[in-house]
DNA sequence: CTCGATCCCTGGACGC
DNA sequence: TGCGTCCAGGGATCGA
C-alpha cells in the first residue's frame, strides 16, 4: 500500500543510490502493467538517471540523454506506480532475481534496478519530454504543498464524501486509504461527511492533520503493513502509530469506544463512532441502505 | 457530478 | 497437510 510517505521514502532512497547512473539495457518479464513495453527497450538504454522524485503516488525517474548539454531542459522520464505490492530497488547483477521480478534495468556500475510486483497492480510508462506536462496535469495538488485557501475551496466545490475526495487523485495526489483514515480520525470527521458541508474550521483542521500525518509518516519511513519495503529493503515504522486504520473492534485511543469499519468509496474505512459522529443526513441514508441490503441478502 | 459494481492479480489468513 | 474461500486494495471503466 505505498501511498505518499512510502513513495517518498522509496524515491529518496533511489535518489541516493542510483541517481547519476546510466541505464545500459532493459530486460522485461511480464509486461501487462506497462503502457508501452517496447518504448522502454527502445528509449531507455543509453540514458542516465538524472534524479528520482515523487509525484503523488508515482515515482518520477527523470532521465538525461548522453548528449544533452544542459540539465535545465526537461528530458524524458519513467513513471512508476508501485500499486499495492511493487518494489523498485537496486541489486547486484549476481544476485538471483526475486520471484515476480518483471523489469530489470542494467546499470553502468554492475547493478540492476529491479521492479518486482507480485500482484502487478503497479504501472510503468516511458514518457517522452513533450508528453510529461500533459500527464502530470491529470493530478490534483500535492497535499503537503496545498495552501489553506485552496484546500478549503477544494472541499467547498465537491459534494462527494470527504473520504472519496481525499482518495481522488485528480483532486489531491498521493493520499491513500491509510492516511485518509488517519487524518479523518485526528480531525474527528466521519468519512461519509459531505466535503462541501464541512465547516471552514473542520476543513482547516483536516488539512493540518493530513499534513502532520504525512510528515510524521515520512519521518518514520512510511507504514509497512504487509508488502511495503523501502529502497533499502527496510520496513517503515509508521504502522505502529496508526490510530484508526486496521483497528476494527479495538478501543479508540481517545475515548476507548471500539473502532468501526464501513465501506466508503469502495474501501474499508476505519473510524471512531463516538469521536467521528455520522451527520444526520448520512445516518438516514445508512438506515435506508441497511434495509435494502437486508432484503437482498448480504455480503460480509 | 457522483455513485456503486466489477475487474485486474496474488498471497496470506482462516475454517474445516 | 491441504484445500477452498474470503479479503486486501489503486485505478480504470461502465452503467445508473
Amino acid at each position: 500500500m505505498p501511498e505518499l510517505p512510502e513513495v517518498e521514502t522509496v524515491a529518496r532512497g533511489l535518489q541516493m543510490t542510483v541517481a547519476g547512473r546510466r541505464i545500459v539495457s532493459v530486460t522485461l518479464g511480464k509486461t501487462d502493467f506497462i503502457d508501452d513495453p517496447s518504448a522502454l527497450e527502445t528509449h531507455l538504454p543509453g540514458q542516465s538517471i538524472e534524479r528520482v522524485e515523487r509525484f503523488g503516488k508515482f515515482m518520477l525517474v527523470r532521465l538525461r540523454k548522453e548528449a544533452a548539454s544542459s540539465t535545465d531542459v526537461a528530458g524524458d522520464s519513467l513513471l512508476v506506480h508501485l500499486g499495492m505490492t511493487g518494489h523498485l530497488s537496486p541489486h547486484p547483477v549476481s544476485e538471483p532475481p526475486l520471484k515476480h521480478t518483471h523489469v530489470r534495468f542494467l546499470l553502468d556500475d554492475g547493478r540492476e534496478l529491479r521492479y518486482t510486483d507480485a500482484r502487478r497492480f503497479g504501472r510503468m510508462a516511458f514518457l517522452p519530454a513533450e508528453k510529461l506536462p500533459t500527464e502530470l496535469k491529470r493530478f490534483g495538488a500535492d497535499p503537503l504543498e496545498i495552501s489553506e485557501k485552496d484546500f478549503v475551496e477544494l472541499l467547498q466545490f465537491h459534494k462527494s464524501r470527504i473520504k472519496a475526495l481525499l482518495l481522488d487523485q485528480s483532486a489531491l495526489r498521493g493520499v491513500g486509504n491509510i492516511y485518509a483514515d488517519e487524518s479523518l480520525w485526528r480531525s474527528r470527521i466521519h468519512p461519509m461527511r459531505i466535503a462541501a458541508k464541512l465547516s471552514g474550521q473542520d476543513a482547516r483542521a483536516l488539512r493540518k492533520n493530513l499534513q502532520a500525518v504525512l510528515r510524521e509518516a515520512i519521518a518514520l519511513r512510511g507504514s509497512s503493513i504487509i508488502d511495503f519495503l523501502d529502497a533499502d529493503g527496510e520496513p517503515g515504522e509508521y504502522q505502529r502509530r496508526h490510530r484508526a486504520y486496521g483497528r476494527e473492534g479495538k478501543p479508540c485511543y481517545r475515548c476507548k469506544t471500539p473502532i468501526r469499519r464501513v465501506i466508503v468509496a469502495g474501501r474499508s474505512s476505519y473510524f471512531c463512532p463516538r469521536c467521528q459522529p455520522v451527520p444526520r443526513i448520512g445516518r438516514k441514508r445508512a438506515i435506508r441502505r441497511k434495509t435494502v441490503t437486508a432484503k437482498r441478502g448480504r455480503t460480509s
